[in-house]
DNA sequence: CTGAAAGCGCTAACAT
DNA sequence: ATGTTAGCGCTTTCAG
């Protein structure tokens, strides 16, 4: 447990701790036999630098922090994966958070890696909270991740509406004419979706009708709003039905199977978020792809732009747009069935 | 972007540094009024503690890392789902870092928290590695996750022996006369698996057989192993299909289908890793819950022990017991099908 | 190319 | 209960 430091290298190598902190840092700087005497040491004795000091010093940092409301749905996956492969790709690190879906938590974590002087930071903050961005002006470059914010912050996001126009075309193009969305928009993306799904429906001739404004939007929640509308006489029910989340859809799909009716046999069934931990029925879900991954991506490259002309700039508000991937739960003739029975080799793909 | 100090602080409130410091470190050391004021002039001045200084100054840290090989196998995402939620409990933090399936990275992320004085560390090493736990003793506690090592370290692993037994113990309750067993157990989890189901097959009367040890396991060479034995005479079919891993089983399950044998009316399959994003098929599968989430946490209690009694005890080996998941792919008669298609509303709960 | 010395911002003794 | 001060380990001037 006994540390060692930079000294120790020091006096083992035969330099001075001058000497030893430029062959690990600015190596270029140092002969190459006393660098390999230094990089001997450290091998000997294990040395593993003291980051605190290090960064204390005024060494700027090379790590991005990434706050995650949780770690169990996959577009938080996405944006991890994305955010982590950028920057490594530029050099940097990535530490992650996960808050545990609590506002406080958010906050708590974000203080931390400000404190911590991580060279940037990225948020997801949590969807059912009105995040209200820090007034005070953070001290490191910030981007915040999927918010869709009038604020004068730097902010990434899926363009949710564009996520409901296209399930909505896709409807229309499985030439659906009850349309039934489920779901409460009870934030923001989910309201973005709705607007989507209006606007698209406006250029179809199909009807629109949201149902089930529950409380919540869990498995269950789409499981009883199945059920509910599968005990309508077949003229008042719906042809198409789209969750605001994938979730809901999946539980859709349940409930339909549990009051007797298949899909897509019975009735075709969609989600709109990409979530493939919500594919766990028996049907496999047409939804968006959301583009977290790139929101990762992105969010790393904006902040390196900040970093690397400070105050130059305006926040920026970007959009990154989605993709329609259709499955088995909205094939409706038999050929696309049999399509959509092909087996699908990249999974990974969607996270 | 302008930096405020703690001495900004002091000043603003008018106290000095040593009060402001005990008002944030041991608020009970310090006159209720006084704190209020510190609290005032912290909040009007956006004051951030700068946590490099903060631990260099000897304060001990509330911080524990994570390093994790990859953020899309589902068994990583419970283990910090797991680690999270101890951490938070005893007041700790957790930082998590993803290795992008790299060795070099795991080690150097691993390096990164030790030098940064976290109080400690997890690490889930990558799978196909012979990873050599470093012979220098770690500066700070350290516990290796998913790892079944011999050597002198802190461990918590999967009894990935018993997801072998218990999966081959479901065959023969399913009255499995040929099984086969897919996959290359290239990599000590598997391969213990390999042992479990061994173990297993000795109390049992049905023919085992293991197959297409490839060069990989993923969904693409489970598609081919299901393919394959598609071809063979019906005599010669197994009757039932153990995946070493679930995505090796969803691919064969794609492979048998595209064969025209259905799973499970014509054969059934299963998996042993409990991954759910192995689900993505149309056919719910049969696993192993591994219990990933409970290694969480049990890393984290092992790191508190040991923080708590330096130097106190040996290095324990914990194994973490997993369960049987039935699910509609081993549904052998009607009324198992029946059940198997009730609704699972509990997704969540594997992850 | 190398060595000596001045802090970085904070905490924890210690002194008051 | 509050103020004063000596480092924590490192990087980085600045001389040699």
């Amino acid at each position: 447990m006994a540390r060692i430091r930079i000294s120790d290298v020091a006096r083992e190598a035969g330099v001075s701790v001058g000497t030893a902190s430029n062959a690990l840092n600015h190596p270029n700087k140092v002969k190459q036999e006393t660098l390999d005497q230094v990089n001997a040491a450290i091998a000997r004795l294990g040395y593993v630098p003291n980051q605190a000091a290090r960064q204390l010093a005024g060494s700027e940092s090379r790590v991005f922090g990434l706050v995650l409301p949780r770690l169990d749905h996959a577009f938080s996956l996405q944006i991890a994966n994305g955010a982590q492969a950028e920057s490594r790709k530029r050099g940097y690190d990535l530490l992650i958070a996960s808050a545990g879906n609590d506002d406080i938590l958010t906050n708590h974590y974000m203080r931390y890696f400000l404190g911590a002087h991580v060279a940037g930071v990225l948020v997801q903050p949590m969807a059912d909270t009105s995040w209200d961005p820090e007034t005070q002006e953070a001290p490191v470059p910030t981007v915040y991740l999927d918010v869709h914010s009038r604020a004068a912050v730097n902010c990434v996001a899926a363009d949710n509406e564009a996520q409901g126009r296209l399930i909505m075309e896709h409807a229309t193009d499985r030439g659906a004419r009850r349309v039934a969305i489920i779901g409460k928009p009870d934030f923001m993306q989910l309201t973005l979706r709705t607007y989507g799904i209006r606007e698209a429906a406006r250029n179809a001739d199909a009807e629109v009708e949201f149902v089930g404004l529950g409380s919540w939007n869990s498995v269950k929640d789409g499981f009883e709003l199945g059920r509910e509308l599968a005990r309508r006489s077949p003229e008042a029910r719906p042809d198409f039905v789209i969750g605001l989340t994938d979730v809901l859809a999946a539980g859709a799909i349940a409930g339909f199977a549990a009051a007797g009716l298949s899909v897509p046999n019975d009735l075709l069934v969609a989600g709109c978020d990409g979530n493939p931990l919500a594919w766990g029925g028996t049907v496999p879900l047409t939804t968006i792809k959301s583009p977290g991954y790139e929101i990762g991506q992105k969010g790393v490259q904006l902040l390196l732009d900040e970093l690397s002309q400070p105050e130059a700039h305006e926040p920026r508000q970007e959009l990154v747009a989605p993709s329609l991937i259709e499955r088995m739960s909205t094939a409706s003739t038999p050929a696309e069935r049999k399509r959509a029975e092909e087996p699908e080799l990249d999974l990974a793909e969607y996270l």
